[in-house]
DNA sequence: TATAATATATTGTAAATCAATGTATTGCGT
DNA sequence: ACGCAATACATTGATTTACAATATATTATA
């Protein structure tokens, strides 16, 4: 039991999400899911990514297109099947109302815990 | 897959991090956790928060002491450690830097998705 | 032809939540 | 005194899933 691991959950919970995210703002293939990603310091590796796209495509959230790449094999690009964009329209109000609920349960929170606790009857 | 299992992935990815700033505000035992839980719209179960709070206490962040309930068995309070405070405050750092990067991953996107997909050379 | 780079894909392992169930204590009604 | 309900802590088995490692295939270059 790591601290690194709690983070590490964190940023799994949205996973799909952020993926989704991206794919819904424009045709994109896996590695430039990794790398856009990589940028938002939500790091994902190609054998997490590859299966959870094949999940969401084979739940009709995503489909995909063969494209010719000038240097190295051919590429899958990504897009949005319309209960794709359902779904994120679904899980970006999820993301809201959750991220609300946890500043709210924290707000109350000190960033330097104090070492004092309420007492309890 | 489904849109449900999503939903509760990015639930249990704060799981940890809510519990201990639950605990951060002041002694509760399991009951209070699940109860204040439910009220966040953050649901979560005794079956996983019971192994929880033992892997947060085995890991040095929590500790509990026994008190003598009026109206049954005597309860675990738990308290945090100064090395769970430590934790909890890089956790609550982990969180907002997430949450805002979730929130400029996504605020390119439509809430309702627009049906044209930008073009990728 | 061999090597490097790019790209998709699978396998085995480990971790963690959940549903279901188990064990124990207290108080109440009869 | 006894049985039942409520409360509370705890474990077990199944399922999911991210990750590390590796495999397979294609293209360009030396």
């Amino acid at each position: 039991m790591d601290i690194q691991n709690t983070q590490s959950q964190m940023r799994k919970g949205v996973l799909e999400f952020c993926i989704l995210s991206i794919i819904q703002q424009g045709e994109v293939y896996p590695s430039d899911i990794v790398e856009k990603m990589k940028l938002a310091n939500l790091h994902i590796l190609e054998g997490t990514l590859y299966p959870l796209l094949t999940r969401l495509k084979n739940a009709g959230l995503l489909n995909y297109r063969w494209v010719e790449s000038i240097s190295g094999p051919p590429r899958k690009y990504f897009v949005m099947t319309e209960e794709g964009k359902a779904a994120f329209g679904v899980l970006l109000q999820t993301w809201k109302e959750m991220a609300t609920a946890v500043d709210k349960l924290t707000q109350n929170a000190n960033p330097i815990a104090s070492s004092e606790t309420s007492a309890v009857s």
